[in-house]
DNA sequence: TCGATCCTGTAG
DNA sequence: CTACAGGATCGA
């Protein structure tokens, strides 16, 4: 489900709708999803703390707790994190879920599994985030930052996009549509692009971005669930063999470290 | 840097 | 049935 767009919009309603609760009971339902940490520990070390804080970082949700303690989620492909008005009317899928105080829920859904869920002491934090790259929507983010990075990897542009440890929050979508704005080939070594071309890119970068965070909160206010494709427009992902809205050719889908790229063989040379 | 792996659901 | 899925990590 989540690149960065989507895992801020979830951030933003938890902000509105958790800050300051209590959890008085959390449940894993899964034990793969607190993997490698255990549901005991979990369990134990979040009930009856306070939610004083919801950070996003790259892909990350970090719930601050009182007690200094920080509830880590990672949506991964399929996560979602929500509340529902009363936990005993979960879903079935909902791996792991909190009881707030008043009866309302927060539930860990996640149809494959991959996601994860973990406590840490605030501490510890800088340690196990120490790979989260850049955020690209903040003041960190110059381009002289990314053309620095660009300049000594030898990566292909989509590979290179999609390396949280550089920049944190592109995924498998916007950094295809990212380089499509920018006409960059995803096979391109990132070290081979022109100058002209990483500064575009370092725009589009943003401007995907944000376009995606609008449709994305506006989407999951909907009542009933956030739908994938349904809110941003893509140029090229997912439309292999439609035609290019800028010059008519076909779009191709190529493989790269096992997922799928599209791009515009003519856009993007 | 590549491929396998974690898991399950759904589309073709 | 097979292919594929908006992610990340691990070992070869």
């Amino acid at each position: 489900m989540p690149e960065l767009p989507e895992v801020e919009a979830v951030c933003r309603k938890l902000r509105r709708d958790v800050l300051g609760a209590s959890i008085v009971q959390l449940r894993v339902e899964r034990e793969s999803v607190a993997r490698p940490q255990s549901p005991a520990l979990l369990e134990t070390e979040a009930a009856g703390r306070r939610i004083e804080g919801v950070e996003r970082r790259g892909k990350n949700i970090l719930l601050h707790l009182s007690g200094e303690r920080v509830l880590h989620v990672h949506l991964r492909m399929t996560g979602n994190l929500y509340v529902v008005p009363d936990v005993r009317f979960r879903p079935a899928l909902a791996r792991l879920w909190m009881e707030l105080e008043g009866g309302r829920g927060l539930i860990f859904e996640d149809s494959r599994v991959l996601g994860k869920v973990h406590v840490h002491r605030v501490s510890d934090l800088d340690g196990v985030l120490r790979d989260v790259g850049v955020e690209p929507l903040s003041a960190a983010f110059t381009l002289e930052y990314f053309r620095g990075m660009a300049k000594k990897s030898g990566q292909p542009a989509k590979i290179f996009l999609m390396d949280q440890r550089r920049v944190a929050g592109l995924g498998n979508i916007y950094a295809a549509e990212a380089l499509f704005r920018a006409g960059v080939n995803p096979r391109k070594a990132m070290r081979r692009v022109t100058a002209a071309k990483i500064a575009r890119l370092y725009e589009v970068i943003g401007e995907v971005l944000r376009e995606a965070m609008d449709s994305a909160a506006a989407a999951y206010e909907e009542p009933g669930r956030f739908v994938e494709g349904e809110s941003f427009p893509c140029a090229v992902y997912d439309r292999e063999g439609e035609p290019c809205l800028t010059c008519g050719r076909a779009i191709k889908r190529i493989a790269q470290g096992g997922r799928s790229t599209y791009y515009c063989p003519g856009c993007q040379r």
